[in-house]
DNA sequence: GTCATCTCCGACCTCGTTGGTAGGATTGAA
DNA sequence: TTCAATCCTACCAACGAGGTCGGAGATGAC
């Protein structure tokens, strides 16, 4: 397993701001609201959009009629921030210790085992940049854009994904 | 994070089978000569490997001078059939239900929720492809021959990866 | 001004998995 | 028969995931 729920909360809580986004003009939403329509924990929410706003994705109101909103327009959010604000990294292995400053930096705890190269560093790494490049290539727009589209037939079960992946 | 020490210790212990399918002409290899080289705990990875065992991947011999070798050539073992012997799946989020018969058919527990349709499922699905595609396009035989180029110069702690990751 | 409604914050708890150990049974070459 | 190896099951400690609880501070509505 790749992510947790707090990537899954995470992501369906900016979907949803993104959705208000586009019918309330400004207006925050409350974390209540939220909550009761995707059907998740409000105080575990709580938690997990302070990880956004310290990201810097989501704006806050506090007080009567306070609420969040999304800090950008869905199409300048790509889904990397989203998931490096909530989970971290999307290091592949523990021995991956990415300093945030600077170009992804990649360090390895084998390195110094022996005079031999780490072999596995080569595997991690690709399968990182697998992951970062669908990550980049992901907006919440598209995501806001997917969710409203046709209500999910029951026939989307076993269908094979058409060109869904086609990021 | 998304592997666990098992992928690691595994594909370490291929990549040494690996090696010694090189010079070693078909003998077999115990395990405690790898976890002595590897430095990793023994009774460990009795476990490890036996799931590599129930893959296909490899083939052991009991009994004194027994040991393991590979299933196949380094060249014909692809990542994928590794990390799965491994680990099981590469489920990006625990709503993936890979039942493993059939191509990579994918369920999303929230799919029921309401009438719409789950917008996380898609940014999953990408994910998945690009981790699954990294992985299909590694050979052990490709990491064997990484691990026995350049004996890991320091400067290689603070490079920008060259071309490694165009998988 | 007080009340309801929010965000904010930290302590706490429970449960499953990870990573590993212990101890033995079985096999087979020397 | 003895030693070296695979095999197998049970056990265990530590940790993180996922979530709850209770409160403290902000703020608009009445």
């Amino acid at each position: 397993m790749i992510f947790t729920t707090k990537a899954e909360y995470g992501v369906r809580l900016m979907v949803e701001l993104g959705r208000q986004s586009q019918t309330g003009g400004g207006v925050a939403t409350s974390l209540k609201v939220i909550a009761e329509a995707e059907g998740l924990p409000l105080a575990y929410l709580e938690r997990i959009v302070a990880l956004l706003k310290k990201g810097g994705l989501v704006e806050s109101t506090r007080g009567a009629h306070g609420g969040y909103r999304l800090a950008r327009p869905p199409a300048e959010i790509t889904m990397d921030d989203v998931i490096l604000a909530l989970e971290g990294s999307v290091a592949p292995m523990n021995c991956f210790v990415d300093d945030t400053s600077g170009p992804s930096r990649v360090l390895c705890s084998h390195e110094a085992d022996a005079g031999r190269t780490c072999a596995t560093k080569l595997l991690w790494l690709r399968v990182q940049g697998g992951v970062m490049e669908k990550l980049q290539q992901t907006t919440l727009a598209e995501l806001v854009d997917f969710s409203q589209r046709d209500p999910a037939p029951t026939s989307a079960l076993t269908t094979d994904h058409e060109d869904l992946t086609h990021a």
